[in-house]
DNA sequence: ATGCCGAACTTCGTTCGA
């Protein structure tokens, strides 16, 4: 079971990359971020037609999350995440596929910080371990996927330059303390599981030649809960996919389940 | 100190992203 995240930085403006990747790659399961589009305007039908049932959150303008599977209709368990009514982004949607529990996420990003979005984003961290410590609970196979917006360590493994990111949101202290307490429920990092040292990065920025230069970092992650960790048995990037026309600032990411 | 790019609405500028 091959399961996917990928934020796609408007699913309308990058539906022929999705789709040309989708019959390329021929994920069971994608988790999508970034859609940039309300409900109305989720492209279903060219979903579709290329192989894909899916369910969706969207949201007009930015944000967006929605979940695909191959052949199937992915049952859906919730969308948005619980502890604030008061919440409008749609940033979490979560259902079941063969058995296996799959959340997309899209944390938010939190620059500038400090400020107002900064601590939006730690408050939703906070709400995501909370529900996360309830899905391990469960002790069913959970497949936590999507853009945390958090680069985990200073290594060159992770990102291009420590320095360049000082100041950003992704790289504070408060936010990777975050992502360490989510794993350390009990949580694997998939692509760390299976790609101890060396460079993963996932995200490249359009400004300033970043992809050219190979200046990325590491912020999709997949986290496996112990009863999907055990099953685990390949991890990557579709790094290729970044170098095309009309590309995401995101690149897929995707682990292997037996 | 800012924009560098790209997408989408607030639509020929502004907001957001990372």
């Amino acid at each position: 079971m091959k399961i996917a995240t990928f934020n796609v930085n408007g699913i309308n403006a990058r539906l022929p990359r999705l789709v040309e990747w989708l019959e390329e790659a021929q994920p069971d399961v994608v988790c999508l971020q970034e859609l940039k589009a309300d409900d109305a305007k989720f492209p279903e039908k060219a979903i579709r037609d290329a192989g894909y049932g899916a369910v969706w959150h969207g949201q007009k303008g930015f944000n967006g999350v929605a979940i695909l599977a191959r052949g199937a209709d992915p049952a859906l368990i919730r969308m948005g995440l619980p502890g604030d009514p008061d919440d409008t982004h749609s940033r979490y949607v979560e259902a079941e596929v063969n058995d296996v529990v799959i959340a997309s996420i899209y944390l938010p990003n939190g620059n500038p910080q400090p400020g107002p979005k900064f601590d939006y984003k730690l408050a939703w961290f906070d709400r995501l371990i909370a529900h996360a410590a309830e899905l391990l609970a469960t002790e069913r196979p959970v497949v936590l996927a999507g853009d945390y917006n958090v680069i985990p360590t200073d290594a060159k493994d992770d990102v291009f330059s420590p320095t360049a990111m000082a100041q950003d949101a992704l790289t504070q202290p408060e936010s990777r303390a975050a992502l360490r307490r989510l794993i350390f429920q009990g949580w694997t990092d998939a692509v760390r599981a299976i790609h101890p040292r060396g460079p993963v990065y996932t995200f490249w920025d359009y400004q300033a030649g970043a992809w050219a230069r190979d200046a990325g970092f590491r912020i999709d992650h997949l986290l496996l809960s112990p009863a999907a960790a055990d099953r685990l048995v390949d991890a990557a990037v579709d790094k290729e996919a970044r170098g095309r026309e009309k590309a995401s600032d995101h690149t897929p990411v995707w682990i292997r389940l037996r």
